[in-house]
RNA sequence: GGCGCUAUCGUCUAGGGGUUAGGACGUGAGAUUCUCAAUCUUAAAACCCGGGUUCGAUUCCCGGUAGCGCUACCA
């Protein structure tokens, strides 16, 4: 390790929920700082006034916390000072720092006042497109006397603040890209703080105060997505001028959907808190976004838990390309842990998608909290995710026989003559018999009708399958029924085995 | 328009001057099962195009093309 201390940070800005491309880059992060032994800074990048807002500061920190991501330092919370020693860590409270920023890099003459109008600009940039050239400012204030400065000022005239770029091309490293670098007139004199009146009023714009932030707060590597990297030259001007040392740089790319645009609502989830609500969980979503856009060294492991890609994770092996998000490896990968999941864990997570057929887990009696864990057991290998229970177990809960006779795929089956025999073969033992139906009795009984009427396979088992689970597909019977008649002891309205027979054939 | 970034199976990726170009998801087939799913086995599937360097380029260089980003007193 260097002599300089690994510090990276994670700078949302608090304007919606958090994308999971967000999310990739903030994992890529921490991952980078805990391999380094280094810190994991949040930083909550709040000055567009607008759009900021607090609830969805509070969702961001509770979805970062839920992939797992936690930091060294970062904003205070209700009731709780800040952690860190940099701070404040919320861009709309070093405003003053920023100003002071400002004034120094007024007094060294290495930015100055720019009085010109949006009109002038405007007409400046529509003269560069006509002629073909890049779109940059001409520099007119950059030379103003300061007898003319201090007519403006006295006048009241709005002034913005911009740098001097220097006649040098721009060039940093970046560690997933190389070295990239820019002519001086691609970036030209670029806004460091809005116009107003008074001294060195305005806010200041977004690239100025990233480089205050992070060279303040000592960031040794800023590892963000690549819409930054057309920004990154200016970057380097602003620590340039303050004389500061250049961070290391890692560009992530882009995550895109199927349709290579970028991955927005229209592809369908894309917040990590929906993916939550969904029923993902956390070590899949992480498990795939670190997949997005990096490999493992010998090129065929992709089952890691964090632990796992902490040791393994480094930033040489990051992609430069842009990576389409493929929704089917995701699910793949959340069957995976969710077979993997402890048991009550897992069933407090899906009690929840359940609840409109159980009471408050808190006061289930002992006995339905056990068959719920079986039930999962047998069901959850089954699904994407745990959104898609309650309809895999609607079957169980409930019971629709009119509704059942209706699908076309049932009523092919049950008009065979067949079917009629053997659902009435079948009727008759379940009647003649007392008590819940056990596997046992149930093979016994399917022999005897296959004895009795001579349907023997599919012809034999669908229109049972059919009168008991309202399809002629679904899990094994061996299994099925000891859920069902334990379930229907539980006094939840879950029809017993019995109950369904007697309602089916009576209908 | 200008500038920049990117380019290996459908997708995520490994690899790298000479390889049967590897793995995973998905897809097809088979096994299993009353069935569906899961699972196991198996198959098909890729180096964007054109020049150059070289004995030899998918790999290095240049150009093209395409996709994306930036081009704001947004972040």
């Amino acid at each position: 390790m260097n002599a300089r201390n690994v510090r990276v940070r994670f700078a949302p800005s608090p304007t919606g929920l958090l994308h999971v491309g967000n999310a990739r880059t903030a994992l890529y992060n921490w991952l980078f700082a805990r391999r380094a032994g280094g810190s994991y800074i949040l930083r909550i990048e709040d000055t567009d006034l607008e759009r900021s807002e607090e609830r969805y500061e509070d969702r961001l920190i509770e979805d970062l916390r839920w992939l797992g991501l936690d930091w060294d330092e970062g904003p205070d919370e209700p009731g709780a000072p800040a952690s860190g020693e940099f701070g404040p860590y919320r861009q709309s409270h070093r405003q003053s720092i920023y100003a002071e920023h400002t004034e120094r890099l007024l007094a060294e003459g290495k930015a100055y006042r720019c009085f010109c109008t949006a009109e002038e600009l405007e007409a400046e940039r529509n003269l560069a497109s006509a002629e073909h050239r890049p779109h940059v400012y001409s520099g007119r204030c950059r030379h103003l006397g300061a007898a003319e400065i201090e007519r403006n000022l006295a006048a009241g005239q709005h002034f913005a603040v911009r740098l001097k770029i220097a006649d040098h091309p721009l060039r940093f490293h970046d560690l997933v890209r190389g070295v990239v670098e820019f002519p001086p007139e691609a970036v030209s004199d670029p806004i460091l703080v809005r116009s107003a009146t008074g001294a060195s009023a305005g806010f200041p714009v977004y690239n100025y105060s990233v480089v205050i932030d992070d060279a303040l707060m000592q960031i040794s590597h800023v590892i963000r997505g690549d819409d930054h990297i057309a920004n990154t030259p200016r970057q380097v001007a602003i620590y340039e001028a303050f004389g500061w040392p250049l961070p290391e740089f890692a560009h992530l790319s882009t995550i895109l959907g199927a349709d290579r645009e970028r991955l927005s609502k229209r592809h369908g989830a894309t917040s990590v808190s929906t993916f939550r609500e969904m029923g993902y969980l956390p070590e899949a979503l992480v498990n795939y976004l670190a997949l997005l856009g990096w490999g493992a060294e010998d090129g065929r492991t992709e089952i890691f838990t964090l632990d796992e890609l902490t040791s393994a994770f480094s930033l040489e092996r990051v992609t430069p390309s842009p990576a389409i998000f493929d929704f089917d490896k995701l699910n793949w990968l959340n069957r995976h842990y969710l077979k993997l999941a402890a048991p009550p864990g897992l069933a407090e997570l899906a009690w929840g998608y359940l609840a409109y057929h159980l009471p408050p887990r808190e006061s289930a009696p002992e006995a339905l909290r056990s068959w719920f864990d079986r039930l999962l057991a047998f069901f959850v290998p089954h699904v994407d995710r745990l959104d898609q229970l309650p309809a895999k177990l609607a079957f169980v809960f409930g019971f629709d026989p009119e509704a059942s006779r209706l699908v076309d795929e049932n009523s092919a089956v049950l008009s065979a003559d067949s079917s009629r025999t053997v659902l009435a073969e079948f009727a008759d033992r379940v009647r003649a018999h007392a008590g819940p139906v056990r596997p046992d009795d149930f093979k016994r009984w399917m022999n005897e009708v296959k004895a009795a009427t001579g349907a023997k396979g599919a012809e034999l088992f669908h229109p049972v399958r059919i009168a008991l689970t309202g399809a002629p597909s679904g899990p094994e019977f061996d299994k099925l029924l000891p859920l069902i008649e334990d379930g229907a002891a539980l006094g939840l309205g879950i029809p017993s085995v019995s109950e369904r027979v007697e309602r089916f054939v009576g209908v």
